[in-house]
DNA sequence: GCGACAG
DNA sequence: ATCTTGTCGC
């Protein structure tokens, strides 16, 4: 699983083009272990104002969703965030923190977008072509498109989340009385399994757990510890 | 030209 | 993303 980023030199027009060759790479059919033994959430925060990017990868039972392992990786930043480009300033951590958990897990539920982004290649999908993984994207607002309908304010409801008239992904009631997630297919994983796989993971809250843990561990906001 | 715009 | 107290609502 190797593919460095390319550097950044503010040519935003090579890293598009990178983005619409790495989305022929994406597979949106169901490859994955099943049973899921484990499953991982992954997320980014920063550090010294920006300078530092902080990734967490919180590994977890995918039965039980107790947690095997946790990681933080930390690098320096070396793109600022520009929309639809994320996945570049974002990536090389992300993978830094996979490589240090025990195992892979056996999906990865990624913060961030999967396919429904305008070149179909969000941060989860990136991470699912270059690690190889199966992967999802669970991101907390819109990129790119509009819901079908109207959305139930029931658990575990979700509409298509569409771009002209290709769906891209879901709006997911996760909790009710919370802005719905937008779920999107990252890589190995088909459009229909998507919102399912988000809910198995959810408890609570409104993030499912990966992803909930690792963004409690990438903002430095875990409770316990205090540092990787 | 005028907004919109994951994290 | 990050800076931050109190406050509204289930």
């Amino acid at each position: 699983m190797n593919s460095p980023v390319p550097d950044w030199t503010g040519d935003t027009g090579a890293l598009r083009a990178e983005q619409e060759a790495l989305a022929r790479q994406v597979r949106l059919r169901d490859d994955f272990r099943k049973p899921l033994r484990t499953v991982a959430g992954f997320d980014v925060g920063f550090e010294d104002d920006g300078a530092t990017t902080r990734a967490a990868a919180v590994l977890l039972d995918a039965d039980s969703l107790a947690v095997l392992d946790q990681q933080v990786a930390r690098l320096p930043t070396r793109m600022p965030y520009v929309p639809g480009l994320l996945s570049f300033r974002e990536l090389p951590a992300l993978l830094a923190a996979l490589a240090l958990l025990p195992t892979a897990p056996d999906l990865a539920l990624v913060d961030g977008q999967g396919i429904a982004h305008p070149r179909r290649l969000g941060v989860a999908a990136h991470f699912g072509v270059i690690s190889g993984l199966p992967s999802i994207g669970v991101a907390k607002s819109v990129l790119v498109g509009a819901p079908r309908m109207a959305l139930h304010d029931m658990r575990g409801a979700f509409t298509p989340l569409r771009d002209d008239r290709e769906q891209i992904g879901w709006l997911l009631r996760s909790k009710p009385g919370c802005l719905p997630l937008v779920v999107s297919p990252g890589h190995r994983v088909a459009m229909p399994s998507a919102p399912e796989l988000v809910m198995r993971f959810t408890t609570r809250y409104r993030l499912p757990e990966p992803t909930r843990l690792a963004d409690r561990l990438a903002s430095r906001r875990d409770p316990g510890a205090g540092d990787d």
